[in-house]
DNA sequence: GTAGATCATAGGCGCACGCATATGATTGCG
DNA sequence: CGCAATCATATGCGTGCGCCTATGATCTAC
């Protein structure tokens, strides 16, 4: 393979960059980091216990629980103990934290689309598709 | 542009499985992640000011003195006073700090070389291509 | 020569995190 | 029934980092 920098050496700047442009966007909608890559979840796959929420979003569940508190305190989510188990809460996402989560990802995915323009349409469409294979073969 | 999932959502944890396949690589050699990136950049642009030094790296400047010590100490990088303006320290990579450096290079780039086997040869060359791309550009 | 800027260095503060542990409710297995 | 496992929750510890300030040496501009 052809001599290159270090690949964490240009993608960890890169995520340094990105997260920069993002954290403006969530302090607008009032959600934190941690409660974004919630709703995310939550969004795409509604039901799940808190721990394997947690181990999803590669939180620890013990710091996650602040976290609910203050979506569900916002309404975004809901915690229904399970009737099923007692033990467990299902986690749900509502409507309005649905809203929520798509405005935030529309407003982040275009700060993203201003780094990306950088690239070529060929390019960009060859970078993320790369990408998308990198993250889901994890 | 298409729809996709957040690129921090994406790029985050590559970059932490790219950290935890490094840190075996660096403890191996004796030397902090912080220490390989000083090692990195003195490698390649030789004399610089610790400040400017810092900057370069995305390092605190009143945080990268520890590792500039240890570095020193294990003899991989000199800092000597600039004749011509005594608050300087000129810093600069020894011999064996370059073979260090190298070595863990190769090491990590065999690591990373396992990740970016997922893609064919077309795609790694095109993902790195843009990455590159938007590295500098940043 | 004096004042203000610049450099390396040191230390403190607060925050977020990973990790580990405890507890109380509940379940399911033997 | 009783005991181990599981779940949500709470809490404490140590660490590393960003940020901010101070200090002493030195340089530059006036």
């Amino acid at each position: 393979m052809s001599d290159r920098p270090d690949l964490a050496a240009m993608l960890y700047p890169l995520v340094r960059t990105l997260i920069a442009l993002e954290l403006p966007v969530l302090a607008e909608h009032e959600v934190s980091m941690w409660g974004y890559s919630v709703l995310t979840a939550l969004d795409e796959t509604p039901v799940r216990t808190q721990a394997a929420l947690a181990e999803a979003i590669g939180a620890d569940k013990s710091r996650i629980i602040g976290t609910l508190d203050e979506l569900q305190d916002a309404g975004l989510i809901e915690r229904t103990p399970d009737p099923a188990d007692r033990r467990v809460r299902l986690l749900s996402i509502t409507t309005q934290g649905r809203r929520i989560r798509r405005s935030v990802r529309r407003a982040i995915h275009l700060q993203e689309d201003r780094l990306l323009a950088k690239l070529t349409r060929i390019e960009r469409e060859a970078f993320l598709r790369a990408l998308r294979t990198l993250h889901e073969a994890r």
